[in-house]
DNA sequence: CTTGAAAAGAACTGCCT
DNA sequence: AGGCAGTTCTTTTCAAG
């Protein structure tokens, strides 16, 4: 845990938004030299607050037309139902996200389908047969927006 | 919608994992020439399967230990009730992700807080006191793993 | 698609205020 | 802490085969 200024909190914005941005670019919308900037965002990965960046791309451009959330309810709850759910709904490759949670389910996940008809497919073929597979419920995703949270 | 070759896929399997990679890293790691694969860089970006590179930050090392999923219905569904929900669930900073719903819920939200002492604060002041909300389900989220989908 | 090269820009380093 | 000047490396971009 580190802590940040005022300076820190709006370069995180703005790596939030795109984290292609070169120090230099970075710099000059912060009012900011490059080397200053450059030793900030050195001193932030250092300290360990990248995660990574990743790509994301639009699911509809590529096909997928559908989003669903799952959340899953395990029907027993042993060790091994749980690793054998674990690996198993990683194998499915509309599976997108896997979260493990604690609540009124035990996994929420994002699965993505080129249409409802294929979305069908994959919710009997694969997430129904998953291995102790309880009580399901799904959510279909209409729109999102992220926000850059308390974070910046 | 654009169709992809096999190449294309690996392409986008890399960069979904590192956003940040060159086009030169990427053709090497390929078997590609760097233009080569820069043009083929050049051409998914165009057909706008890119939404934007994000770099996401460890919550944790920001002194956000506590990440909950919460399922929002509303209570009363009118044309102004979901505009009233939106806008002002929009103003609380820790709601990372608004995504809109058809289900049992009609919105998932996704909160960070420092601890569960001040995601009770977050709760109480900040989501029951949203227009509109009618029954809530949380859940504390304990691990994730982001996979590529099958976008790759 | 490849190689090769030129141009641009980014990362990094000292030194100074 | 930030800024300036400089070097080195990578990346982009444009040729030509």
């Amino acid at each position: 845990m580190i802590d940040l200024d005022e300076t820190d909190r709006a370069l995180l914005r703005a790596l939030a938004q795109d984290a292609t941005a070169s120090a230099g670019a970075l710099g000059r919308a912060l009012g900011l030299s490059q080397p200053a900037c450059w030793r900030r965002i050195k001193r932030l990965r250092e300290a360990g607050v990248f995660r990574g960046a990743q790509l994301d791309m639009d699911a509809q451009a590529l096909g997928f037309g559908v989003t669903v959330f799952l959340g899953v309810k395990l029907a027993a709850k042993g060790r091994s139902s749980v690793e054998d759910f674990e690996r198993a709904v990683q194998a499915i490759p509309e599976v997108q996200t896997v979260e493990h949670v604690l609540g009124a389910y035990d996994y929420r996940l994002r699965v993505v389908a080129r249409d409802i008809s294929d979305f069908e497919r994959v919710l009997r073929r694969r997430i129904m047969t998953l291995p102790g597979v309880g009580n399901l419920d799904a959510n279909v995703l209409l729109s999102e927006e992220r926000r850059l949270g308390p974070l910046g």
